[in-house]
DNA sequence: GTAGATGCAAAGTATTTGCGACAAG
DNA sequence: CTTGTCGCAAATACTTTGCATCTAC
């Protein structure tokens, strides 16, 4: 069974090499949003002789294949996740780092009203909420 | 009479320099979200003897002091801005890159209810809005 | 077969830091 | 005076790139 990034791969005319099939599992795999280090960590330990470069070259390639999202989240970094159907934003543990995913229609809506007062059409967003969990 | 800046300093005791009133002159002067090379230009024309070091420095201690607030939009550099009483986001031409702060107290609102629905206390918070210039 | 991908090491960017000289409080 | 700051250049952290070799299609 392929992953759904390699079939988006194929869509694009995106040549499935065997470096890029083992970074789409290892994304596919991964339920948090790990930044490049982490990510070729992961890789290397399927196939140790992928070099850095080549997933810094296939990160940004998924990215602007629409495949992965890249985030800049505080802390110097970019992170990546899989992008999926659902658009959704971060809740950020200041503490742990933690990163909740969340969706409000309420919010997209009110930026796109936003946009418009000022006569721009939205194309792109970031919202990213940074909380300290409360004692329950 | 003395800047917005550099009273906050004397307020948080932050030693005031030749350097550091140079820095903060030159940022309540401007309107824009300059970067540190930017930064570093405007500055070198007050003192072309002040280091980029030194800017760096002043604005990572001002940010610390919460006297400038720090932007990582897209595009690699980090954009600063003076820190004034009202709160506010950043609407972004992709085109121009040009700048546009707005205010959207419901989206406010929205978000710290947000970050309590999953048990957070809402402390900071980062909405970027990309948009293209509709024509008019 | 050929355009594009890879690995390696070297090169870029953006930012930080060690250190001796210097200045603010 | 004493503590913290400055300028300089070297160092660091993250990411990109040139080039010879290799591989998917």
């Amino acid at each position: 069974m392929s992953s759904t990034i390699e079939t988006k791969c194929k869509k694009k005319g995106v040549k499935l090499t065997d470096q890029r099939k083992i970074i789409a599992k290892v994304m596919s795999d991964s339920n948090d949003h790990p930044n490049v280090d982490e990510l070729y960590n992961r890789v290397s330990k399927i196939d140790p002789k992928i070099s850095i470069a080549t997933v810094y070259r296939t990160v940004k390639l998924f990215e602007e294949s629409g495949i992965l999202a890249k985030h800049d989240f505080k802390g110097g970094k970019a992170r990546y996740e899989e992008l999926n159907e659902g658009h959704h934003d971060h809740l950020i543990d200041v503490k742990s780092g933690e990163i909740i995913e969340f969706v409000d229609n309420e919010i997209e809506e009110l930026q796109k009203k936003v946009a418009e007062k000022y006569g721009y059409e939205l194309v792109d967003h970031k919202l990213e909420l940074y909380g300290i969990k409360k004692k329950s």
